[in-house]
DNA sequence: CTAAATAACTGAGTACGCTCATAATTGAGT
DNA sequence: ACTCAATTATGAGCGTACTCAGTTATTTAG
């Protein structure tokens, strides 16, 4: 019998060791190059684990992306949400929700739309996917919430209308044709699709 | 002097004549075994050319997707927008577009993905590419047409409006969510969001 | 007809994401 | 302490998309 270890035995204390050494190896590398100049056996090097090991804490190099970009993501929709929260206007919430998540994914453009790109294309049982998704929900429930203050826009059904912002946030954050806009036009264009949806 | 040459110089005609082994040759292997399955080795050797040679036709595996694949969507294009001059709804009219849309890039699921993916993601500046956004344009177009038939919706911009049921659509066919989904289901879930765009 | 210039082709080579057989580490049972 | 099954780590090796230096085919000029 052990002494009930409050730290969880040597083993699971080294696997989590290892995964923030690989989270933020990642993280510095990516944020420093973007995720397209950096090798997998850089990361493997700077976290210090040989070339395998890194792939047993992240199946694919996107799931690595995922690991470190989750974390901005959710920073984004904190704060999005608390802003949303001072706002009257209902397209102005949604905004207010919406304007940090453009920024988290355009900081570095090429890691915002690799981002983008695996949680929609990639394989959504992996862990770090699921999490992914799970970020995505959370934003849609978000907005629905800021849609359904206003009586009108909840007869037509806020979860819906939310997934169609989704869409539209999406297409507008990816698509290439806003590679070379800067943050605001791309809220723009956003907020005005949005407002179109919401009925002109 | 060269007698004026009705078949343009046996280089241009070289040319394509590659052109065409190339696309036919990708066609079938593509089609047949899923773009993932099939290596660009493979095409060169059924198309007869060096593997190199390929390259100069389609700057990557994906051009290569999508020289082939714009032919079959061009082809529903013009099919759903025949079809939509025979129906008198506007939703109706709508999803007739793009009911063969759905099914052209669901015939082989792998293949619609990754053509749609690379519509979004890929280099814009590249032959194919360019002719594949030429098609979502076309597509958008198309739709706002039947959407400016209605009094009500001519009021809200025709062209937001179809702009938004691409993303829709963009969305729907390709989020892993709906891999396992049945045509008409793909199908219902987006009539179901036109509706609420197009007002509850 | 020949030579020079240009365009097109080629496949061996490269880079890199990822796998897998083997080795090292751990901790429960004795 | 020792054993041993289970877990985790490792890096050489593999498959494949793509490149590029060298070759061949075509056109143009003299």
């Amino acid at each position: 019998m052990q002494p009930a270890p409050q730290t969880l035995g040597r083993r699971e204390r080294n696997k989590q060791e290892k995964l923030d050494r690989i989270t933020a190896a990642a993280r510095e590398l990516f944020t420093q190059y973007g995720v397209d100049e950096v090798t997998t056996q850089q990361v493997a090097e700077k976290a210090d684990v040989g070339s395998g090991t890194l792939f047993l804490y992240a199946k694919t190099k996107a799931e690595l992306l995922l690991l470190v970009h989750n974390v901005k993501y959710a920073q984004a929709l904190t704060k999005g949400v608390d802003a949303a929260a001072a706002e009257t206007e209902v397209v102005d919430a949604v905004m207010a929700i919406i304007r940090p998540i453009i920024e988290c994914n355009r900081v570095q453009i090429e890691n915002g739309r690799t981002y983008l790109k695996e949680i929609v294309f990639g394989d959504p049982a992996e862990p770090h996917h699921a999490e992914a998704l799970s970020l995505t929900v959370r934003t849609e429930e978000a907005i629905a919430d800021v849609l359904g203050r206003d009586e009108q826009l909840l007869a037509r059904d806020p979860a819906k209308l939310a997934r169609i912002v989704s869409a539209i946030m999406f297409i507008s954050m990816t698509s290439s044709a806003t590679k070379e806009l800067t943050d605001a036009q791309v809220g723009d264009g956003i907020r005005d699709q949005i407002s179109v949806l919401l009925g002109a």
